[in-house]
DNA sequence: GCCCTACTGTAAGGTTCCTTTACAGTTACC
DNA sequence: GGTAACTGTAAAGGAACCTTACAGTAGGGC
């Protein structure tokens, strides 16, 4: 350990947490802030005094009511910082940008077809987006960036991305040196999986999974609060992932053809609608069978039951308390398919999870990329490093 | 927040760091404590003399050699507490008594059957190891508990041991009432997972299972350096798992003839070496190939394909470094086992981990139960509370 | 054999950060 | 109009760590 003054880091800590608490909780008292960090009245005036000078907090109002003085309440300043947020998908890139406490302030979008290498995508799209938000590049403490595919932990760039031929190692650097800040590449489904924990059906749980259901299949795994990437990136790859049932999953060929992947999946699913005579596409047959489509009662149970197949292996090994269906096909699906899927999974085996479906809005992927960019961007900002 | 006096938190941190330094690194000097700890020459001193009028730590020596007066040496007083740890089998309870250096000091065993319940088996195999150690039961600050069956992780005590009749809910309470200190009950297989990775083959390694292979069949799931015990104590339980091949499993049934279970497992490979033509059982024709009989072959190959099956969809979900194969099956396939394992799996799905025996030495059951237990006694020994 | 260097261990004084106490000023309620 | 409850600041104090200083001890070079 170093020996350096070891005094500061009470303080340092102490500032973090009255920042954190004001970016969570909305301005405060200075009295309030005390209570709420633990600090005396003194003390907590100091330290707004302190990230005062700084340019992080500033009075944003007064308290109305009660006795007493109207008390000054202290907010974080928003301009303090912003970060832009990308979902990058095979046919379009959307971006968002956000100041420091988390406010939306305009998004932006692309079709990649309309650029030439994955640099000059997430530029046009930026540039775009910060046009509107009226800020520019430069005030950016930060870019993540949601893609299919896997990433390395270790060094935080692509592996690869089989949807995404031009996406592969190396995009980090390239990024890196065009942008001049940090970079955040992260897998789309465990971002998904973060929105969830941070603002949606997994909250406050501990341990849950989130299963990504669309044209492609993925996991997030979340244990003890925190993302689990897995040694290589590749934790949640069960598109791979061998069930009875399918096909034995073969070496590393796309898993469009083994296994898990070959049983769900939107693909699959239009396969199975038509064998059960149904019209139409397999989403719009599970938004049929979820209205009371008597005629698609069945193709429901049958896709229920497939996916239980693969999500019971999950639960064996991992006995998560909650497990969100994400993806086109779980939000279709609703409240009927999870409580169908978590039946099936009772019969499976011992582990039986609650199942719920997605309580995200929007973009679930593009909420999670901002999530993990506004943290490393107020570790920045905040810290006295700087 | 508490606003209690936050200053005395880092003076508590820093004894706890100077004692658990002391535990691992051995005796060392004033000066050495506090270059590792980050304090001053003084402040180390002024630590090693509180822990000192506690009854912690006292001098155990000088330094010899080197320049100036010999410098005194201090370490951790062992009879600052003692811990017992036990692991239940169906025909054997062994406890083993450390102090809280974690020097084991005596050991003792028992016939489960001569005992008419849990507590009185408990009670008897504690007094036999206790009284060889030369100390009473009344200086155990803690006893830790190894056993098969799932334990729920929020009240700590058994849901369900199959092998273990007498061993069911409310046992926690009973020897809680009857020794009237801590009692922490675990799985054996987390246990051995624990074990390996305080003293083993996955020292250091932040992400790795440890798949139990011997009457029964078992999974420790280790993530980001702690050991995961799912909702309801069930993660892990890969007995119940789906394996292609193998008929699909069915409700709570014991897992003994479902899924993976039915595949591997000591029973499995008695009937698996007969349909090969071998003699012996199981266990013993995995030591013959391990030891070059030609004939044996065919039959571990088929064994580690069996294994990859179940590891392999584990893998894609967890992704882990390291999967470490242990129990009996385990240790007698060794390296050789291993290595056909891992070339298994890497043939099955992307996610390849280092796949390596067991490399604790005697009952890792046991190991890991002393482990738990010393932590739990040294948080309370060392804590300033009491 | 002597001296220098490097080290141990303690004492004295200083810094940082947080706390309590005190008080002047402000507002709501009775 | 008085009281109670609150805000915000000033002053003094305590807890924990730090540096500096110094007396004392052991090894190495000449």
């Amino acid at each position: 350990m170093s020996r350096a003054p070891k005094t500061h880091l009470i303080r340092d800590t102490n500032d973090r947490a009255a920042l954190d608490l004001m970016l969570s909780d909305g301005p405060v008292t200075k009295t309030r802030l005390g209570e709420l960090v633990g600090l005396s009245k003194v003390t907590a005036g100091q330290l707004l005094t302190r990230l005062g000078d700084r340019g992080l907090v500033q009075v944003v109002g007064t308290q109305q009511g009660g006795r007493g003085p109207n008390a000054a309440l202290y907010g974080v300043v928003p301009s303090a910082g912003y970060v832009a947020a990308l979902h990058i998908g095979p046919d379009q890139i959307t971006a968002s940008v956000a100041d420091i406490t988390g406010t939306e302030l305009a998004t932006g979008e692309l079709d990649p077809h309309e650029a030439s290498d994955p640099v000059e995508a997430v530029r046009a799209t930026v540039a775009n987006a910060t046009e509107r938000a009226g800020i520019t590049i430069e005030q950016l403490r930060c870019l993540s960036i949601g893609t299919p595919g896997m990433i390395d932990p270790r060094t935080g760039d692509i592996r690869f991305a089989n949807d995404l031929p031009d996406w592969r190692a190396g995009v980090l650097e390239d990024l890196r040196r065009s942008f001049q800040r940090p970079i955040l590449i992260e897998n789309d489904v465990n971002l998904a999986g973060l929105a969830e924990q941070s603002a949606g059906a997994t909250h406050g749980v501990k341990d849950s999974v989130l299963a990504w259901i669309d044209r492609g299949l993925g996991l997030a795994v979340i244990v003890d609060g925190r993302l689990h990437r897995g040694a290589g990136g590749g934790a949640g790859e069960i598109g791979y992932l061998a069930v009875p049932g399918a096909s034995t999953p073969h070496g590393t060929d796309s898993p469009q053809h083994a296994a898990f992947q070959s049983l769900v999946s939107v693909e699959a699913m239009d396969t199975l609608a038509r064998a059960f005579g149904l019209s139409g596409d397999g989403v719009g047959c599970v938004r049929s069978a979820v209205e009371g489509d008597p005629d698609a009662e069945p193709f429901l149970d049958e896709l229920a039951r497939r996916l239980a197949l693969g999500l019971a292996g999950i639960c064996v090994v991992l006995d998560p308390e909650l497990c969100v269906l994400a993806g086109e096909v779980g939000r279709a699906g609703g409240e009927v398919l999870a409580a169908r899927v978590q039946k099936a999974i009772a019969s499976l085996g011992p582990n039986v999870p609650t199942v719920v479906p997605t309580a995200i809005s929007g973009d679930p992927v593009l909420r999670g990329a901002l999530q993990i960019g506004l943290d490393t961007a107020r570790d920045e900002v905040f810290s006295n490093q700087g």
